[in-house]
DNA sequence: GAAATAGTGTCTCTTAGACACTATTTC
DNA sequence: GAAATAGTGTCTAAGAGACACTATTTC
């Protein structure tokens, strides 16, 4: 068979039924955790979802569903894909499109939404649960060139809060002096002349994400091949 | 609006068009190149690219597109996203899951189909023009945790044939030494018992893709981020 | 021998992590 | 003062890039 290109058939004869997908990712008691709807006793959990259609662009899509599950618009977004792939979706839909959103740290979830940690969410359908994979993966893979755990943080927090972040999200312990130190090098953030005292021990300055442009990074090749 | 969730209609009610496209890559005269159907005189250029109907898995339809395309399995495939968001397509679907494929160099371009510089493959719809800047993208940024490079390169390569590789995807020059060394310490490559002779100059070693197996990989944070 | 390409040894500078320390608060 | 948390200075080892060199081929 040599389909070879768009010299075949015009598409359109197949139509399908299309969802944008929502992994909406906070921290709630130092774990991670994203929003679903509550379900009912025994019933599959679910992730939000709205049924996508021909107009509306993604992002619209995407953004529109954030702001009507997570009541309020996302600090940070992106898509993680395309699934579908034989894999079940609650909507019956053929295609998924996922974004994986965040909103700080201490968002109340509306009337008929919870938090839940994102490793005590079962009964999830299978596509949802790649889908929910992939958002842990990805927000881990893009820490280091995107705003993720300051995103993740009220717009004032201490160094300590933010290594705590960092740490829940690539899963493991940081280097406290290494840490600050490599922060210090990338002047992303700023001191703000307050401090902040959390019961016993000294008060810690409080910060603000304040990115200075800073040009040409270069990174050394880096050899991290796993396959 | 509060549709909030999965508890509003269900999908299926606004079926749509999509397609699989795909953005296959190679290098020919020192150049990044793609393939594409050749056009005629004056028209449009466009992607290879394949109506998805709702049975068939993703990566399938991808695998299938790209061995019909470029006439032979690619050695290496990812999905890049999903793109849509009123950009025009070829096919006038509305939705497009766009995949990333390398073949090694000096792959023939089958009958009807032609190798293009990324570069100057200008007359591409807007939509497939966003697929292939994020594909450049996405090779260059995935080339440090998968085997890009080694992909587009033969079987067995020499050290320069492989830093030529790197440097064309990455863009700028790399430090001969440094790069040996790096690459040593990943143990990625082997050497086989054989030489190759450029006209002029010391022939050089032969090496296969054998990467070993390594535990760990810590990186240290990274604070790269640009926005 | 000259030119060209392959491959390596050494030096320096940067940086990550370890360690230990100082600073400031509550009890 | 003890305990707890914030924040810093210094040492060491690893790594990246610069430089200069050796090695092996064709002409």
């Amino acid at each position: 068979m040599r389909a070879r290109s768009s010299s075949s058939a015009r598409a359109g004869r197949t139509p399908l039924a299309a969802t944008v997908d929502l992994i909406c990712c906070s921290v709630a008691d130092g774990r991670l955790v994203v929003l679903a709807p509550v379900a009912a006793r025994g019933r599959r959990s679910e992730l939000p979802w709205l049924a996508l259609d021909a107009e509306a662009p993604l992002e619209s899509a995407a953004q529109h569903l954030a702001r009507s599950s997570a009541g309020r618009a996302p600090t940070w977004m992106v898509q993680l894909g395309a699934f579908g792939a034989g894999q079940r979706h609650p909507a019956g839909s053929a295609l998924s499109v996922a974004y994986v959103a965040v909103v700080p740290i201490g968002t109340a979830a509306p009337e008929g939404m919870a938090w839940q940690p994102v490793d005590a969410l079962d009964a999830l359908g299978p596509r949802q649960r790649s889908m929910l994979e992939a958002a842990v993966v990805g927000l881990r893979d893009r820490m280091d060139i995107a705003p993720v755990a300051f995103r993740m943080l009220p717009p004032t927090f201490t160094l300590s809060e933010l290594q705590e972040m960092y740490e829940l999200l690539l899963g493991r312990r940081l280097h406290k002096a290494s840490f600050r130190r490599a922060l210090q090098s990338a002047y992303l953030v700023e001191p703000i002349d307050e401090w902040r005292s959390e019961g016993r021990g000294r008060p810690a300055q409080l910060f603000r994400y304040a990115p200075r442009k800073r040009r040409g990074i270069r990174r050394s090749v880096r050899f991290e091949l796993l396959d």
